[in-house]
DNA sequence: TCCTTCATGTAACTAGTTACATGATTAT
DNA sequence: ATAATCATGTAACTAGTTACATGAAGGA
């Protein structure tokens, strides 16, 4: 069976121990979906698949009434996913963004049309910022899992360094439209 | 007709002047797939989808024999990118990023493997700035388009900063090793 | 009582990539 | 010669999202 880089995200999760596949979302959406999202969707078939080839392990784990299977990595899931992570591929970091592509396209637009829309974009990283300034304590004091922390500084200096980038871009276009019309008032 | 990024995209480049859909796709690989990658998968289709809708004028423009067409912005064409341009919407950044995933689930091998990742995506990061700087004197000399040239630098300050990250890092780690190694010698 | 969270799932859809085919032109 | 680049395209595929359905449990 072809594992791909998502079902190595439901092994790395369920390594840190057993969980349904709500708590992989749950989890998920607080951690890796910075930079591997992933939705219902995925999650629920592709843990039955991971189970047919015997990376994990289903078990029923039933709140009351209402059903629940959680999900245990076997010792083959253990090794597949230690075998991913070393091995030696160097894979791309892939951007998408929106924000970044209409900035490439402002030259359409004027100064002021275009300093908002940097505005916007370092609101954006401040705002991205603080969220993951939010989760830092619950990575920090996470034991045995300090490769958690250590992305999230990553996160945390990227998105800060992003925001200092637009702000001052913003400014700039800011004070070079204030000087040239300062200058036109002085004529 | 609804228009995605991917179409925006395509108007934003014949912004710059009349392009056929090989043109898009090798300036493309220069300037904006390092935040929004387009395929001939894409191109093609599209540009008929655009020229139908009326944004923009497509131009036999053969070399020879070998045929070639370019397609021209339209006075609609131009109005939906500017109205896209400026339309305040807030969209995340969206990353993904195998060898990240990699780094946050590597807890469960040896810190000398885990260097190694992060030398891997290290040389990867200084790769990209690598890669920005050669189209550098490009962009930065395109006249009338100074945002490409804004862009690309908030591309290279950004895999820079990615690249000292992991070389710190790494660091780190080798420096834990050696000192606890050496502490081991020194019992 | 009602809202939120817990919990599982799937069908339909959208976006995007890969791999291929075809053939002219230009540079080595 | 022949390799690289120019040029256009599509079919098949893969990945991933969205929107929906269902219903129990717990807290306000």
């Amino acid at each position: 069976m072809e594992l791909t880089n998502t079902s190595y995200l439901l092994l790395g999760m369920l390594a840190k121990g057993p969980k349904s596949g709500y708590d992989v979302k749950r989890f998920a959406d607080n951690s890796t979906r910075f930079f591997w999202a992933i939705s219902y969707g995925q999650i629920y078939p592709e843990l039955k698949r991971l189970a047919d080839a015997g990376f994990v392990q289903p078990q029923a784990a039933a709140r009351g009434e209402r059903e629940r299977t959680v999900y245990q990595l076997t010792r083959l899931g253990e090794e597949a996913l230690r075998d991913w992570v070393v091995e030696p591929v160097v894979a791309p970091l892939e951007i998408r963004d929106e924000m970044l592509l209409k900035l490439f396209f402002s030259d359409v637009v004027n100064d002021r049309d275009r300093a908002e829309l940097l505005e916007r974009m370092q609101r954006r990283e401040q705002d991205m910022v603080a969220r993951l300034k939010a989760i830092e304590p619950i990575a920090k004091s996470e034991g045995g899992a300090p490769c958690r922390y250590t992305v999230l500084r990553g996160g945390l200096g990227l998105h800060s360094w992003l925001a200092d980038f637009f702000a001052r871009e913003a400014s700039e276009l800011v004070g070079a439209r204030v000087a040239s019309s300062s200058k036109e008032a002085g004529k």
